[in-house]
Parts: structure tokens; C-alpha cells; sequence
RNA sequence: CGGGGCGUAGCACAGCCUGGUAGUGCGCUCGCUUUGGGAGCGAGAGGCCGCAAGUUCGAAUCUUGCCGCCCCGACCA
């Protein structure tokens, strides 16, 4: 992508409603524009992340043997009586009539939906298990909305439910979908902690949330030191007992937060507890038949006896993640991204556009980093030295590399990494063999 | 939802107290000079001063009401 023909809106001072570090920088790298409280427009930079981001999250779903399904924004108001959550779930929830006058509501969540799908459908115990998940718009009225993207009023979600036979068999399903969570994390580039958690209004008897470290964190969690050293599993199909395994290890080291943290209960040594703050990033629920009893949700098990299906559900807050990893990778200059999710992998900066040398290098170097496959931005603007730089740390690529007429003369190219401030001088043929290999 | 603050050019702000031709910096356009870490000079464009009512000869400025946004707290993926 030429610069010149993309649209990135960046801003060279802080806009004064944002306050920390993830939203200053989203909105100064024209990722996102704000339309209300709590409610954003994506702009390519920020829906290039957002895309990447969702693309992890579905390739490891998919790999938990979820299925994608996608359903509505807006749900009928009498789907959520039959589980009693129209009157609790109170004025979080935004409420709409049609032009018929018919009661709607924005989804802030979909077990309702969900189960409304599975019991029209499935009637049988060898139908399951099942694990449908969708990635789609959510809304929560928040009282008060803030931090940017981080805690808006729409965000996106990817939300898994699962449903199996009985209580034993839909806590393999937690377990599944708690080792693809350490998986996400991972290749989002995040170290993330489970925590044991309170479960709210989803109700349940088990529950875990996931968090990633960074000051700006909403909560403050305790762990113990030791967790942050633990392996993220590898890639491979795991039998039941192999699940709960990893998932004993990561649960055998106290980490809570800070409503679920009893220090008159906590074991950990002094030396060894750590206490730090932390962003909420996903958030996994075991609850059994609370909605398939109130919903009528039943399979006819071996027995020829009908039971209410035993579920599950599992968030993981995509947009939200987009200023998490933001929170927790960035410096005084910008963002810092991971490579896995960065929207383009090089900045190629030419310092003199205009100067047939440097024109002639960076076009040539440009379009054989396309033909290699690799996404490169191309500052060919006429803008000065210091202002390509500066915007080109702002956006947080990876990998910059800059050409001008000085390194020409020599035949050389500089070769930074963004995160470590590391540069190079290289040939633009070796700068290629690292940016294709 | 309690408490506080702010709405003036795309962005950041001054002007308001004490009513009288709407300003500054950055950004944007054009020209010249510059050119390796957000350049200099010159010339421009761009505003229902959040909305409405009131006071007044006259309102960005005073009064009242409304709307929007932000911050702290309680709440929350």
C-alpha cells in the first residue's frame, strides 16, 4: 500500500479525551473515530488490526472443533423472558421497538439466541457435543463508557457455547476451550493469566477470566510470580484427561482478582505473591442447564430419557483486545505490534521522494516485497524526514526500512525494528531476504 | 447513577470576569527557500462561538433551559 493512496487521518498532538495510552494512540494513528460515547468507527489501519485479531481467534476456535454461525444484533425481547434475564439484566441493555411495536433489544450476549437454535435443531445425544460460536457485534449500555475502545458500548465479541449430555462432559468442553484461549493469547503475542472468577450474571458454577497485564488495568489481580513462567501448550489433539491436565497446571498457582482475593485465604509466600493490574481480555463460563431448563432445551440421552443440555459459554473480547495489546506494548513514540497482527509487516519510508535514486530503489524494493508476499506500507509522500519517521513509529509496523540518498551513494538501506530500536544498514537484497524469509 | 469539568476553524487552546469588527499555534492550499528525526518566509482557505429562549441598541461574552462530551466514584466483557 502506497501512502499516498491510503487513508490514515494521524493526528500530531493528543486529543484531550483520551487519557490513556491505547486510546491517545488509536485516535493520533487515525486506527479508530470516535461517532459517540462508547461507539467508534473503525478506519482501515484499526480494521486491518481488528481483522487480524479475529482471524486468530477464528482459526483457534475452528482448531477446538468450534463451528462459526453468526447471529442477529437485534433479538426478541421474548427470547430473553423465557430465561427470565429481560427483567435482570436491567438497563445495561438496550432496548428498541419495531414499527409494529414489537419489543427488540441490541444483544449484549447470545445464550438466549443460541439455545433458542440449538433446541429447534437438536433432539438427540448423538448430535453432540456441540460447540457453535459467532464473532459479531455486541451492545452494552454502559453507564459510563470509557478508555476508548476498551470499554465502549459496541464492541466485538467472539462468544463460543457449548453443549453437551451432562455436567461431566461440558466440563471437557471448558477445559477445551480454556487450552485454545492460552493458544489465542500466545499468537496474539499477550502473556495472558486465568484467574478464578465470579460468574455474574451468567451465572454458572465455574468460571475463569482471562487478563493481561498493563498499569491502565481496570482490575487489580494477584498471582503468583511462578505462573508467568509456565509453557503455552503445544499444538496437538488432546484426549480428556490431557485437557484437564493443562488445565490443573494453570489453575495450581493462586491468581485472582481483586473482588475474588481473600488474603486471609491466600497460601502464596510474601515473596512469591505478585500484585499487579490487569485488563480483562476473555472470559469462560461453565452453567450446566440454567438456560436449557428455562428454555426447554433437551436431548433424549441413551437412556431414551430427556435431559436439559448442559452448557457453557466463552468470550473473548476482540475489540478490546485491539487496545489491550496496545496497553501492553508501546512506547513515548507509539504503538509496538506484534508481528502476528500488525496491519502491514514493513514501513518503507523513502526520504526523498522526488530524487530519481531513491524513487527508483524504493519502487523497485517496494514491488519485490509484494511479489514476496510481504504487506509493506510505502511512505512515497512528499513529506519531510522527520515527519515519516515519527509516523511510521507512531503506527508501530514491526520492521522500517529506510531508504534515502545518503545510503544510496553507498548502496545501503537502514533496517529497524520498531520494538527493539535496533538499526541495520543493509543491501536492499538482504533487507528483502529478511522481511521474505 | 452521585460528584466535578468542558463545548469557540480538522486538532490543541485564548478571548468570556468588565457585552461593541472572532483570535493564536499546529494541520490544510499556493509560491519561494529548505531537506536524514514533526523546517523558514510570504500569501490564502476554513467558524450559525453546542442548541434554544431571554435581557440589551448590540451577546462567543450576562440569565434560564436543553443537548453533547470528558474526568473521579459505584458498576461492568
Amino acid at each position: 500500500m502506497r501512502l499516498s493512496r491510503f487513508f490514515m487521518p494521524t493526528l500530531k498532538e493528543d486529543p484531550k479525551e483520551a487519557q490513556i495510552a491505547s486510546h491517545r494512540l488509536m485516535l493520533r494513528a487515525g486506527m479508530v473515530q470516535q461517532s459517540s460515547a462508547g461507539i467508534y468507527s473503525w478506519l482501515p489501519l484499526g480494521l486491518m488490526v481488528l481483522k487480524n485479531i479475529e482471524k486468530i481467534v477464528r482459526e483457534e476456535q475452528n482448531k477446538a472443533g468450534a463451528l462459526e454461525i453468526l447471529m442477529p444484533t437485534i433479538q426478541p425481547a421474548d427470547l430473553w423472558r423465557e430465561s427470565n434475564r429481560y427483567d435482570d439484566y436491567g438497563k445495561e441493555m438496550l432496548r428498541i421497538t419495531d414499527r409494529h411495536n414489537r419489543e427488540m433489544l441490541f444483544g449484549p450476549t447470545n445464550e438466549e439466541q443460541v439455545t433458542d437454535i440449538f433446541r429447534s435443531n437438536v433432539k438427540s445425544y448423538k448430535d453432540l457435543p456441540l460447540n457453535l460460536y459467532h464473532i459479531q457485534w455486541k451492545f452494552r449500555d454502559e453507564v459510563r463508557p470509557r478508555f476508548g475502545i476498551m470499554r465502549g458500548r459496541e464492541f466485538l465479541m467472539k462468544d463460543a457455547y457449548s453443549f453437551d449430555l451432562d455436567p461431566e462432559k461440558s466440563k471437557i468442553a471448558y477445559n477445551r476451550m480454556f487450552v485454545a484461549y492460552l493458544k489465542t493469547y500466545a499468537r496474539l503475542g499477550l502473556q495472558a493469566i486465568p484467574l478464578r472468577a465470579d460468574t455474574g450474571p451468567i451465572g454458572g458454577d465455574l468460571s475463569h477470566e482471562f487478563i493481561i497485564l498493563a498499569d491502565t488495568g481496570e482490575s487489580e489481580v494477584f498471582y503468583h510470580k511462578d505462573i508467568l513462567n509456565l509453557e503455552t501448550p503445544e499444538e496437538k489433539e488432546r484426549t480428556p484427561e490431557e485437557l484437564q491436565a493443562v488445565v490443573d497446571e494453570w489453575t495450581s498457582y493462586y491468581a485472582a482478582a481483586d473482588e475474588m482475593h481473600k488474603p486471609e485465604e491466600c497460601t502464596v509466600a510474601e515473596g512469591d505473591l505478585i500484585t499487579r493490574r490487569g485488563i480483562e481480555v476473555g472470559h469462560i463460563f461453565h452453567f450446566g442447564d440454567k438456560y436449557s431448563k428455562a428454555m426447554g432445551a433437551n436431548v433424549t440421552g441413551p437412556d431414551g430419557k430427556d435431559v436439559p443440555v448442559s452448557m457453557g459459554s466463552y468470550g473473548i473480547g476482540v475489540s478490546r483486545l485491539v487496545g489491550g495489546i496496545i496497553e501492553s506494548s508501546h512506547d513515548e513514540n507509539g504503538i509496538i505490534w506484534p508481528e502476528e497482527i500488525s496491519p502491514f509487516k514493513v514501513g518503507l519510508i523513502n526520504l526523498k521522494s522526488g530524487d530519481d535514486a531513491c524513487d527508483t530503489a524504493c519502487d523497485d524494493l517496494y514491488a519485490k516485497l509484494q511479489n514476496a508476499g510481504v504487506d509493506v506500507l510505502y511512505d512515497d509522500t512528499s513529506d519531510r524526514a522527520g515527519g515519516k519517521f515519527a509516523k511510521m513509529d507512531l503506527i508501530g509496523l514491526p520492521w522500517q526500512v529506510t531508504i534515502g540518498p545518503r545510503g544510496l551513494k553507498s548502496g545501503v538501506v537502514e533496517f529497524k525494528n520498531r520494538a527493539t530500536g535496533v538499526k541495520e544498514e543493509l543491501s536492499p537484497e538482504d533487507a528483502l531476504k529478511r522481511l521474505a524469509g
